[in-house]
DNA sequence: TTGATAGTTCGACATATTTCGAATTATAGG
DNA sequence: CCTATAATTCGAAATATGTCGAACTATCAA
């Protein structure tokens, strides 16, 4: 049944994350703060929980829910700061779903 | 909420079509029997549905459906020929795919 | 035309997902 | 210690998904 991981999720779990429009629209906030060719991660580069969801008109807990799930899934990282949790991404998971869809 | 397209189809729902185990099996098989760097489709890299689902243990209705889920994403094409139906990949979704995630 | 093989459609059922609001936890500041 | 802000957890409800078997359609070959 074949069973690509990256990073030790299972490809299908990464994708069931991002298969959500909500979950996919903050996934893409990520991405397009991430300069291209640099580390994600820094400074600039980090979305706190309630920036992320701004104007997607979810509830706080919907929106904690999702977070939660492309972080279970391995596709962002998170972490306390203050009364912040900030969010970014991982650039080899970038990297690795890139690669595996190369023909 | 950004609406990403690739060839018509919003990237959430590729990714929900590829967010099942046994959809992402189906879709693997199709990708590794493609030749890297040739033309998807080619009469040696297409499979019938039978032969897709070989070792995958869903009955046949559930192996239909899955297809045909994967080609309502514009993941796959479907050809009747004969008393078989050809499934192939379409090479140019794996490229917008691969880009995407392109750091 | 009849039978066999390959797939699809349909209806049903169990399970999973999305979403919310209310209650709760964590932290900083007065 | 008390309050306000940020976020999470929990439980409930509506909706979607995955799966099957039975019935159906399509095609080829005798």
């Amino acid at each position: 049944m074949s069973n690509y991981q990256i990073n030790n999720t299972p490809l299908d779990e990464m994708f069931k994350a991002l298969s959500n429009p909500h979950r996919l629209a903050l996934f893409n906030r990520l991405m397009n703060c991430c300069t291209p060719g640099t580390k994600c991660g820094v400074e600039a580069e980090r979305f706190c929980v309630g920036e992320l969801g701004e104007g997607l008109d979810i509830a706080p807990s919907t929106l904690s829910h999702h977070l939660k799930e492309l972080n279970r899934a391995g596709l962002i990282q998170m972490e306390r700061r203050g009364k912040h949790v900030e969010c970014w991404l991982d650039p080899s998971v970038l990297t690795e779903l890139s690669a595996f869809f190369k023909v």
